[in-house]
DNA sequence: CGGCTTATTTTCCGCTGTCAATGAAAGAAA
DNA sequence: TTTCTTTCATTGACAGCGGAAAATAAGCCG
């Protein structure tokens, strides 16, 4: 049906050339010496990794004479070529689908959200399949190669499969959503769950770079939580995991689609806000910018509903904190555009509810666009671009 | 001031074969070909490495003819000498300390429990010194060395550095209890907080062997917890994790020591059963060994303190699973004693606010002797010693 | 006693990353 | 200008780890 998937693949030979290519990808340009001392390798090593890699193309090295030292031999930094492969990351929802371009080094180059009339595994493929050639043809304009696609979809999904097991906004069951969409595109796909492809985004090109132990909450619709636990992201054993919107923070709080009561979720969620708000305030906001409007506004009763959110996700990163005490949490998602409304409670309850030195934690924030979605999405196909060399 | 630390190391010359030492320590005799399997290796790998353990004498071949193929030369069952080598672990508290002597497979061979007058770090050493001799000649008495000795205490503790950085109960900050030790006893020592302790030794020895993600919440006078992720014992990148005792399952419930309301370990802990069966009753009983006995007898106040306590317990392991999804979750502890008073609630809260297939999670008891602590500090003597090889 | 089967060992062999020495590229000093 | 010093990078020899495949061992069965 299509070219034969992963007709390009990475050429590190061994697992320190890849680790080195991560550190140079991540951590910008760094000189060979550099490298080696957070790759944790002889500067032989470096040396010998990266000529191929350079050879090949995906790094390259700059005579940049910033960092010069004051004696001897200047060094030479070595950068990876964002333009040297092209990938596609695609996240869906339940109603649309939004998709990037983007380079090596997970830079958006252009991106396109298309409505999802037809939630059934075939049409959304459909759906792709037709966004992913608009993609490639961008790519094409630009003269260079797309090599893989990531997909980011909500629920419990197993990325080593390549399977939905179970996405309720799409009710799909047991979708083998990569084999499909690999061969209606004829690229190699990854597809793993929206929150965990986030967090990889996060970690290898943003707030998370160089940690070890971190934790990424989305605000918005939902809840999420990506976990990065010794520099591996957490999938849990059961498909289940980071789901800080369930923790309950108000066993008499209101009720939550989960069935419990107080969730996080059902107290910060956009659907607990706009009820809220509605409650409180008697106008009947449609969404949650409509809610975020009247608060900026004034209204007590609005800013009552941002204050309770506040406090339940303060409480929230607290537990995550108080139970893997992470280096820093990293609050992003769509939630963020009212984020003045409640950040003061979030760092209040957040500092009441931790635990001893778990309060050092540094909690950040960080503005998602549109398209960060899928840009996770990306993020996931450049890692599995640069497993996909012929180690292992 | 004694004979130098680390006379003598673990003759594994390369890291397959620890690791292959530790599939034989933890998973029990195992043929060669199995030992392979479970360890990711060669066949010829494991030749090379049971080899000079072998003659070393910390493993044995077993004729042990019980699963011999139908078919075939019969394998030969490889087996850790547990008589090789011995262990001492020490669990310090407030008021006593608890020791024991084990072998090298961690089962207990003497346990011996100490009061602890003075909690003053040169107090703690002098009884530490005393309670080491004493375990050491019961060794000498076997004929076998004592080659390593973990001490576990609660509260912050940083095992690389061996550094008690802060235990409330014992009133310490900073204390260097790694290099005191092992200049009082000779031996080398291994330091960690008790919980991560006790986790190791559940890990190599107990109900976590062969899991890369389970959790192990003790109950008691403190609710703690201890998280494997990814193979690894969770640490915290401040000193904190596992503070599932200060998770909050009610914010209107009763105050904790650690300033909020409704902490796990406020409802659960001893101390809370023991105020709540007094207030519900009016009988002042002294300890929670007297409140599980009215509970017993059917006293109906004393029932509902233990049925609170165990659905805040329950909520602590849900909020655990949603947010790690660990294939189990072992309960363990003093509190064990009482565990029928509130294993149906534990199991029921459990179900209820496990989310989605969290609730999967295969939630376990097991019994914990008083000894059980220490020798978890023996478990990571035990691991500090294997890790002592050459390689690396 | 030969087949047959499975377990273990042996014998290479490729590959990886390190070590120690060397080369390269500056500025500084003579 | 030449030489020294300093720091970065590369080279080439090398040790050793773990794998593949072939050989060997050890039973059973006819």
């Amino acid at each position: 049906m299509s070219s034969p998937p992963r007709a390009e693949t990475f050429p590190a030979h061994t697992p320190a050339a890849s680790q080195i290519f991560v550190t140079a990808l991540s951590q910008g340009p760094l000189t060979r010496l550099e490298l080696a001392r957070r790759a944790g390798l002889s500067p032989a090593a470096v040396t010998k990794a990266v000529r191929p890699l350079i050879e090949a193309g995906y790094l390259v090295e700059s005579a940049d004479q910033d960092a010069r030292p004051a004696l001897g031999r200047p060094a030479s930094l070595v950068c990876v070529d964002g333009g040297r492969a092209l990938f596609v990351g695609i996240k869906v929802t339940g109603d649309e689908v939004i998709g990037v371009l983007t380079d090596l080094c997970c830079r958006v180059l252009f991106a396109r959200r298309l409505p999802l009339a037809d939630r059934a595994p075939q049409a959304v493929l459909t759906t792709l399949a037709g966004l992913t050639q608009e993609l490639m043809a961008e790519a094409d304009g630009l003269g260079v190669h797309v090599v893989g696609a990531g997909l980011a979809v909500s629920g419990d999904v197993d990325r080593g499969e390549g399977m939905v097991r179970y996405s309720p906004f799409l009710e799909w069951r047991e979708v083998p959503l990569a084999e499909l969409a690999a061969a209606t595109t004829g690229l190699p796909v990854t597809v793993d769950n929206d929150v965990r492809a986030l967090t990889v985004a996060e970690q290898w090109f943003g707030a998370g770079v160089g940690l070890s132990d971190f934790a990424l909450v989305t605000v918005g619709a939902g809840i999420g939580c990506g976990l990065v636990v010794h520099g591996q992201v957490v999938a849990g054993a059961h498909g289940v995991a980071g789901e800080i919107g369930h923790v309950t923070v108000d066993p008499a709080g209101p009720l939550c689609h989960c069935g419990n009561r107080g969730c996080v979720e059902a107290v910060a969620g956009d659907a607990a806000i706009v009820a809220r708000v509605r409650a409180a305030t008697g106008v009947q906001v449609a969404d949650a910018v409509e809610a975020a409007a009247l608060a900026h506004d004034g209204i007590p009763g609005a800013q009552e509903a941002y204050a309770r959110a506040g406090e339940a996700i303060g409480r929230g990163i607290a537990t995550v904190a108080n139970l893997l005490g992470p280096e820093r949490v990293i609050i992003s998602g769509e939630g963020l555009a009212a984020y003045d409304l409640f950040a003061e409670q979030i760092r209040d309850s957040f500092a009441a509810a931790a635990f001893g030195s778990a309060a050092r934690c540094d909690v950040q924030t960080r503005p998602l666009p549109f398209e960060e979605w899928a840009r996770g999405a990306a993020a996931t196909a450049i890692q599995s671009f640069i497993a996909s060399g012929p180690h292992q």
